[in-house]
DNA sequence: AAAATAATTGACAGTTTTAGTCAGGTATGA
DNA sequence: TCATACCTGACTAAAACTGTCAATTATTTT
């Protein structure tokens, strides 16, 4: 029941992002030493976080990314979506659902894991990237 | 975020094991039939089951493997920790807890899958195994 | 006591997933 | 045109997952 260092990586640049986000596209390369994470993966993430419609990009010199719109609208469960990680427990669930439980259409145990997955949803969807800057803010501010 | 097999099926065969529950001892090649999980992969679980203190073996002919008390004691979370598969979402909070993500103690995301964490955990324990029982009854019930 | 049953243990292997790296290519602005 | 920065795809080492196999030990029935 471990997330992804994938999507790990990728709410924590986006925090990242935001809290350094001025006037001008913060560059992938910047992330990459605030939050040591390799700029290679980083790009990667961002590939997929454009296409989400999390971000925009900006070429050329002096570019970088930006969000693609308001924090307060990017919810963290969107975030996870685009760098495709799943946040079903069980396969069954899945688009291209194939379960190998049992011969029936359903286990026993179904309902149990589409609880615990539609939990894990309204969690992660219950909060922005704004609120996740504005913990990271303060944060910052006590360790001072 | 995918649940292991193991905790899945030790679940299944957990909820198997007490709906087939009668005066006498269930044997896993019973349970191994039913649910049509590999014989030699229940015997690992049920190992692990049985330190944990989720069921009690019976050994000799006509034995096998009883609950260690009542399926109304029993919480779904304690059985997936017997199993030995982590609740929780990062390595950080593990109990030899390395964290990888920066080099200040904790990174801005930390506070996230700590609740993530939390609310997977509880929702695991508020269920046991009695209600799953009766759940798969109703569902059998159904399909008749 | 002997045989049958069933649990118990430890080692092992094939497959899949993860967590990246590497080498190059393409678009943009100065 | 040249530096910057994004874009793409192939590749790989390591770990985890999902089991299997072989052999042993304990208990009950005959
Ligand atoms: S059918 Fe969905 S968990 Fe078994
Ligand atoms: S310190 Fe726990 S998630 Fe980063």
């Amino acid at each position: 029941m471990r997330l992804s260092t994938k999507a790990q990586y990728a709410v924590r640049a986006m925090v990242s992002l935001n809290l350094n986000a001025g006037t001008a596209p913060v560059s992938l390369r910047a992330i990459s030493e605030w939050e040591d994470i390799s700029l290679t993966y980083l790009e990667q993430l961002f590939v997929k976080l454009r296409r989400g419609g999390i971000v925009d990009s900006v070429r050329g010199p002096g570019g970088g990314y930006v969000l693609a719109r308001d924090a307060a609208q990017i919810r963290v469960d969107e975030i996870i979506d685009s760098v495709e990680e799943s946040l079903v427990p069980v396969s069954c669930m899945e688009a291209n659902g194939e379960c190998a439980c049992s011969s029936d259409s359903r286990c026993v145990t179904h309902s149990v894991w589409q609880g615990l997955g539609a939990r894990i949803r309204m969690f992660l969807a219950s909060m922005t990237l704004a609120d996740l800057t504005a913990e990271a803010r303060q944060q910052i501010k006590i360790n001072k």
